[in-house]
Formats: structure tokens, C-alpha cells, sequence
RNA sequence: GGCGCCAUAGCCAAGUGGUAAGGCAGGGGUCUGCAAAACCCUUAUUCCCCGGUUCGAAUCCGGGUGGCGCCUCCA
């Protein structure tokens, strides 16, 4: 089966079908740095990890490009709170940002362009957007004219005849010729202090929506393969980067969208009142590992809410043990006589993965086929059935998988105090002193470190 | 009011017409000095409810019930 999409813009699952064959350009809209990210932003985070390690798995050349959006309002708010200049109030989350990444496994995408060196792009499209009539000023804020682009709400499905005017819009502070106008550039204000740009059409700060058109064309060219965000983003920021990117050039932009549901917490939508709100840090602080709350947030498909409990994510650290000690068993396994079997285990494996990825990156699927190789694999094993080389096979196997799934953990080395433990633990065995052995036993468990005696000796690990 | 999504075991979660994947948790065993790891057996006659279509429905259709999202700068 080929790969296939559900595709937010047709409503339908599709074939993918890169314009350039053998490659994929992809934008993923980044992080707002004027805080940490939260879990549901690394929900969305995750799911474009996977979505590109899927395509490179495929043999595809991926260029991905993730923005860093270091200027809204929110951030021009806070940055002033702290008395802050605005890269020095931004660069911290930045960092932080690219640590959380790491923590997470989440592999670094190729281009990761800042909003606030992108202003002369931005200024460009504004003035191609007002020579062609799909733009407007007053009083230097300049606005995006719906009624003047015929395919408005293509992407959300919305009607502009049923777009009624809420409260949003009522508190919205600038005139506009209809409500439903968004702003592509502001006019700068007393509130916003030093933080200005003065370009061609004004002095003023660009709005939200385009510096994601600006950067993403800059980066990909004006027509790229995929575009994916979380699902909030459908309307208004995506349909609004349609507007101004397909008003721009006249031609389509985006072939293939693809939303990520939100997370919840405990079956409750996160906010900071309900005190369900977790940034990585948090869960860090609590003691759970990166690599259980990458489980957590890739084992449950991307079109589906995903509800984060903290009872899933020891469950997942269960998983993620039973996945690496798989690894390393085999890693140290001497082999046994064939049956014969493994051969068909392994291939089966192999495609009934690909065949659930291919299908719009069902990953449950596909754990399902990664945990049965590992249950008929260790079977054999166990029945001593394996040989050297069906075992190797299994390695590569699951190795290949998990430049999708990255999951396995690298297991840095020991401590020489730790090893000495380990040492004298060996020797009170051999003389039966197995009170002191155990005690041993227990207090580097205490330390995070696992013992496992095995017919080849004792061997250690560290606790997920 | 408009658009859309979801409901499968104690928990998480696949499966969208051919007789219920997988993970975690629980119970019983094998192995072990004891453990750990691993393996075996076991845990949903049934998929929110009521109708209908069909040889056959968790899957399709109609109607309910419950939960959720978006409807102008929240991933």
C-alpha cells in the first residue's frame, strides 16, 4: 500500500504524491517562545517527529522547516513586565525550546527561521497583497480583505456568511472595513515601547499569520508538499495563510494538511485553573523519564485526542523497558538451533509496520506489530530456536524500526563505585552470602540500577 | 445557530462488512538461592442504547444518549 493521508484541505485520505518525486517539503508551525512549551504543544511536536522520521524511513529527502515566532503580542506584554529587551526575554525560551526537543527524542528539523528576521519578507507580501487589491491600510494597520478572495474557508469549510461576530472580535482594538478582516501588519502604538520596525509601509510589527506564508515560501518555494500544525490552527492561522500565500501568487500553496488532536489531562482539557497544566519540566521534576513521555505522546494517533494520565506514562515506562530489554537480550544472546520460523516473524513484522504507518501514520497499528515481533522473537528465543544470524535479523529489524519510533534508550556507562557494588555483590553470591548480596541488590535499585542474573552473569541496566 | 469529532476490557488503545491487535494492570504457572528478564495459561460470547439493511454488523443506514472541539491571533 502507498502512503496515504488524511488531508484537512480535501476532507479525504489521499495518496502522497510528492511534487518532486523522492522529495518532501514541510513546514510545521513552531513554538510562541514567550514561555516553556507545554505538553500539548510537544502532542503536536511528536506527531510531526513522526511524520518525519516515517518519511525519511521511506527513503525520502525531507526539508522541514519549523518557525520560531518571537513577536506577538503576548510576548511584546511580558517582555516589558520584566523590563526585558525582546531577544533577551525570548532567547531563554528558545533554548529551552531546542532541550525540551532533545529530551523528547524529537529529531531537529532542517531550518528554524525567527519571525523578527523575516520583517523585510513580510513587508514584500504586504505590498504584493495591496497591489493586487487583497489588502488595505488605515491608519498604517494593514489588513487582509476576505471578501476580495473567493476561496476563503476552503480550509476550515467555513461559510463567511455564517461567520457571526463574538466577543473576540468585538474587543478587537482596530478599525477594519469588516469584521472578518485579519491584520497583516500593525501600526506601531505607545504600548509597544521600543518594539517597532520601521520598513517601507510604516513603522509597526508584523501580525501573526504571515510571517508563517512569509518564511514557509521563503524556505520551501511558493508551492510545497505538506503543512501540518495542531487542529486549533485550521481557522483562523491556516486559512489565513492560504489566503495570503494563494493571494499572493495566484496558484495553490499547500497540497497535503495535516492537524494534530489536542491533549487532554485525566479526560479534561489542560488549563492553568483546573491545575492540570504541564510543561516537560514539570514531569521531569516529578521523576519521570523524556523517553516515557515521547511514548506517551507517539503511541496514540494523530487524529485522535489523546489523554494524558499519569498512570499512562508509568505504564508507557513499562513498555519502553519491555521494548530495550528486548534490544539487549538479543544484543547478548548466543544463539540457538533454528526452527526455521524467524525468518517469516521478522518479515511479517517488517511489513504489517509499514503497511499501519502507510496508512495515515497509524502508530497504534504499528506498536502492535513491533510488540508481537518481540513476543515471537523471545519465544523462540526461549525455546532455544533462534540461531545467531534470525537473531541478528531481528536486531536489524527492530533497530530499523526505531529510527521511527525512537525509542531506545543509550545506556551511558557506570559509575567505578557502581561497578565495584556490582563486583562484590558477584563474589558474596559465589560464597552463598546471598543476605549480603541481596542487600546489595536493593541499594543499587535505590540508586536506579537493575540487576539481572543471567546463565551468562550478571548484568545491569538503568531504570526507565 | 453553523461546521466537525468521539464512545471498544480495570486503564490506555488498534480494528470501518467475515466472526475482537497491542501495551499496562490483575490471577495462576515455568525458570531463579530469592529476584529480575523471558516464556506459557488466564482476564470483552462482545464493541454506549434502540431499530433497520445483510447469509453475516464494533464496522453500513436511521433515531437516541453521553462527552468534546472549532466558529477571528490557543499545539
Amino acid at each position: 500500500m502507498a502512503l496515504q493521508f488524511k488531508n484537512t484541505l480535501t476532507g479525504k485520505k489521499e495518496e502522497f504524491t510528492p511534487i518532486e518525486p523522492g522529495m518532501v517539503r514541510m513546514y510545521t508551525c513552531g513554538p510562541t517562545v514567550y514561555n516553556y512549551a507545554h505538553i500539548g504543544n510537544f502532542r503536536t511536536f511528536m506527531f510531526e517527529d513522526l511524520l518525519r522520521r516515517y518519511l525519511l524511513y521511506k527513503g525520502y529527502k525531507v526539508t522541514q522547516v519549523m518557525n520560531i515566532t518571537d513577536i506577538d503580542d503576548k510576548i511584546i506584554r511580558n517582555s516589558q513586565k520584566q523590563g526585558k529587551k525582546l531577544r533577551e526575554f525570548t532567547d531563554p525560551y528558545t533554548d529551552a525550546f531546542f532541550e525540551d526537543l532533545d529530551t523528547l527524542g524529537i529529531e531537529r528539523a532542517e531550518i528554524y527561521p525567527r519571525a523578527t528576521e523575516h520583517i523585510d519578507e513580510m513587508v514584500a507580501m504586504i505590498k504584493t497583497l495591496a497591489d493586487r487589491g487583497l489588502a488595505y491600510e488605515i491608519d498604517g494597520n494593514y489588513y487582509f480583505k476576505i471578501s476580495a478572495f473567493n476561496d476563503y474557508g476552503k480550509l476550515a469549510k467555513l461559510d463567511l456568511a455564517s461567520l457571526k461576530p463574538g466577543a473576540r472580535v468585538a474587543s478587537d482594538e482596530y478599525e477594519k472595513e469588516s469584521v472578518s478582516d485579519f491584520a497583516l501588519w500593525k501600526a506601531w502604538d505607545e504600548k509597544d515601547g521600543e518594539i517597532f520596525w520601521e520598513t517601507e509601509i510604516g513603522k509597526g510589527r508584523p501580525g501573526w499569520h504571515l510571517e508563517c506564508s512569509a518564511m514557509s515560501m521563503k524556505y520551501l518555494g511558493e508551492h510545497f508538499d505538506i503543512h501540518t500544525g495542531g487542529v486549533d490552527n485550521v481557522f483562523p492561522h491556516h486559512e489565513n495563510e492560504i489566503a495570503q500565500s494563494e493571494g499572493c501568487t495566484g496558484h495553490q500553496f499547500v497540497n497535503y494538511w495535516l492537524h494534530a488532536e489536542h491533549l487532554i489531562v485525566e479526560g479534561k482539557k489542560m488549563s492553568k485553573s483546573l491545575g492540570n497544566y504541564f510543561n516537560l519540566r514539570d514531569l521531569m521534576d516529578k521523576g519521570y523519564s523524556g523517553m516515557a513521555v515521547r511514548y506517551v505522546l507517539l503511541a496514540t494517533h494523530y487524529r485522535q485526542q489523546l489523554n494524558f494520565t499519569f498512570h499512562g506514562l508509568d505504564a508507557a515506562a513499562k513498555a519502553l523497558e519491555r521494548y530495550n530489554d528486548f534490544i539487549r537480550n538479543l544484543e547478548s544472546y548466543d544463539g540457538g538451533e533454528s526452527d526455521g520460523s524467524a525468518g517469516e516473524i521478522v518479515e511479517t513484522a517488517r511489513s504489517r509496520f509499514e503497511e499501519q504507518l502507510d496508512d495515515d501514520l497509524n502508530i497504534s497499528g504499528a506498536l502492535g506489530a513491533v510488540f508481537d515481533l518481540i513476543r515471537d522473537i523471545n519465544r523462540l528465543k526461549a525455546d532455544g530456536k533462534l540461531s545467531a544470524d534470525e537473531a541478528e535479523s531481528a536486531l536489524e529489524l527492530i533497530r530499523r524500526f526505531d529510527t521511527v519510533l525512537g525509542f531506545e534508550m543509550q545506556q551511558a556507562g557506570i559509575e567505578e563505585e557502581i561497578e565495584e557494588l556490582i563486583r562484590q555483590r558477584t563474589e558474596a553470591r559465589k560464597n552463598k552470602d546471598f543476605a549480603t548480596a541481596d542487600k546489595i541488590r536493593d541499594e543499587l535499585l535505590s540508586r536506579g540500577i537493575v540487576l539481572e542474573d543471567t546463565p551468562q552473569g550478571v548484568i545491569w541496566k538503568r531504570k526507565v
